[in-house]
DNA sequence: TTGTAGGCGTTATCAC
DNA sequence: GTGATAACGCCTACAA
């Protein structure tokens, strides 16, 4: 393989100095059309591309976008990420990943590690650092910086967020629309900031409906309760129990899915914060605030864009809204309301799941 | 912000020169202890990191991988993403991430924009691009690359690939023991390469158990037919119905269940090559063939490294297993075997929805 | 063992 | 408008 033609073979292709064909490059005014003209057909010849990592020495400042997430594994991190990636390419940049871990220290030490490495911009989605106090040469002054899904500690600065007070609250009062008064949450331990955000919204809506909150119908699926079922359990077994549930993330959606599915109880109603590969598939199809994450991740992009070419207005707040899919779960309505209408009835038919063996 | 502390910094606080401290940092033999131990003092006092932009720029390799996969939304190829940055990390270099896009030229594209960019390695899913033909300064002689999930099209070079013949012919060779001798396989447009070894993998298993190859028994959803939802309606109508559904993919799993579900169809034995967020949550719960994209992500990148630390053995080919779990949707039996068993009784109970309003 | 010179490919600065 | 020259921060080669 011949190396890759530099400038200097391109201008003593076309007879004139590196610095004219560098012109030609960057700064196209400034040169005469006709040299010009020659400059490009020899750069046209001999197939040159600018050296990335060289003009990244001389400028300071690398042809590419870091994101810090938590994990990209994750679905709806993926999404965002895909839409990021293809934001910065169709810019001419690059996108490097990094994952954050769990821990404040890795998250800062890979912070660090991409503005060592200079990239033009960061798009984050913070986790557990103390912004405000680390001081990082990021944001105003420092490398552009957007922060995507919380909010830094601490430090203002650009910030796409999803309205998650508002989406769950509509939700919730969807519920209670349709006649539930005990409605169960259910969380999970991680996401601090937009599940903190989320029971705001599902207290709010109890309030807007003057229902009393009641913590015994809180539901947590942390790591450990994980492999211990019966926790949605609980709450439906109550002197009072819950008719509906409110999940406020996918996780805590899965959960619950599995867990009715294996209580086989058809009469609660659900609705799941975030959207999820086959809700739609399941009897009945789940009810959904959709959050998108697409969006998200094209918006974050396009905010930093317009930082790193210069714009340096005071940090904006982007706060999307979710949209609101009634697909079944969410429609279904409280048993005490259903009895009321069939007493005179012989009763329900016992709820048989669905595809089991029919041996 | 003081500008970062270079190579010069150092050598002037510890009295030494430049060439000393970066031996102290590169080679650290070669140098007095003494004299090395006063450097990383400096060091350590100024807080200096190598820039990896002038590095690169003299050695000629960025300190990063590059990865081109067609779409890291996909949740597939986000874990395997996961696993590949953490990998990359572990050693020190960053993860550059391009989505190829479904095109050839975009995917050839791409990775000259990586190339060009000096990575240091390339960890590709290959798409549509002929390998062989384009002669790419890749693999042997030219920049490290391994290739997953499928072989790259006319080039001996690494690759991680799953077992896929393998795990389906293990699959509806499953289906066959419990019974059925109609058993319809679903997949999808696209993924050319994974798709055709499935399928052969499910031809082949007919072929062990005598069984004759049906082709009005192959379902494929294909971006158009997804709004046409009665695809697999026709296979359960035909004069000799299917009584069980091989699904070759995530995607085409999710459209098996959606229809099954629609259909209420509880009969019907399902197994999925790959495993989805919610199959153990379904009733019954999958059975699937799981794959395991951290693992294909670590051993890609394990390869890459090698590679890069001057590996020059011949190209390596590692098939990764599948994992068979059984939970249910796979083990029901043929509707046929069930009625002979239990002709004498009043036959099969209707089926009823799981979670259908009960008003 | 350590230091000096040169250049990787580009852009900034200042002449012409 | 165009062209020499000097960096950017580092590493390879050779000299001391």
């Amino acid at each position: 393989m011949t190396p890759n033609p530099t400038l200097r073979d391109v201008a003593l292709l076309s007879g004139v100095s590196i610095m004219t064909v560098s012109r030609v490059i960057n700064a196209e005014w400034e040169v005469t059309s006709a040299t010009a003209q020659r400059v490009r057909e020899a750069i046209e010849a001999l197939g040159y591309r600018p050296n990335p990592l060289a003009r990244s020495l001389r400028t300071g400042h690398d042809e590419a976008l870091g994101l810090v997430v938590e994990t990209i594994g994750d679905p709806f991190f993926a999404a965002m990420t895909e839409a990021v990636e293809e934001s910065a390419r169709k810019a001419g940049l690059f996108l490097i990943i990094a994952s954050a871990g769990k821990s404040p220290e890795e998250e800062r030490a890979v912070i660090l590690d991409l503005l060592h490495r200079s990239v033009s911009g960061l798009i984050i989605v913070p986790c557990l650092l103390a912004y405000g106090k680390e001081r990082l040469p990021i944001g105003a002054g420092g490398v552009p910086v957007v922060f995507v899904d919380r909010p830094p500690i601490d430090l203002e600065a650009d910030t796409v967020l999803v309205h998650n007070e508002d989406g769950v609250r509509h939700a919730t009062a969807h519920l209670i629309a349709h006649g539930h008064r005990r409605i169960a949450f259910a969380g999970t331990g991680i996401e601090r900031f937009s599940l903190q955000r989320r029971f705001e919204g599902y207290c709010n809506a109890l309030g807007d409906a003057g229902i009393e909150y009641d913590p015994s119908l809180v539901v947590s699926y942390t790591p450990d309760t994980r492999d211990h079922p019966p926790a949605l359990t609980k709450v439906l077994t109550l002197r009072d129990p819950a008719t509906a549930v409110l999940s406020a993330n996918e996780m805590a959606s899965l959960e619950v899915v599995r867990e009715l599915h294996s209580l086989a109880r058809t009469d609660i109603a659900l609705v799941s914060f975030d959207d999820f590969a086959i809700a739609e598939s399941l009897t009945p199809p789940v009810t959904v605030a959709r959050q998108d994450p697409a969006l998200m991740g094209r918006t974050a992009t396009y905010l930093l864009l317009r930082r790193i070419r210069g714009d340096t207005s005071p940090p904006r707040h982007v706060l999307l809204s979710t949209t609101f899919l009634e697909r079944g779960s969410g429609e279904i309505e409280p048993r005490s309301t259903s009895d009321l209408r069939s007493q005179a009835g012989t009763g329900l038919p016992q709820p048989v799941p669905v595809r089991a063996p029919p041996n």
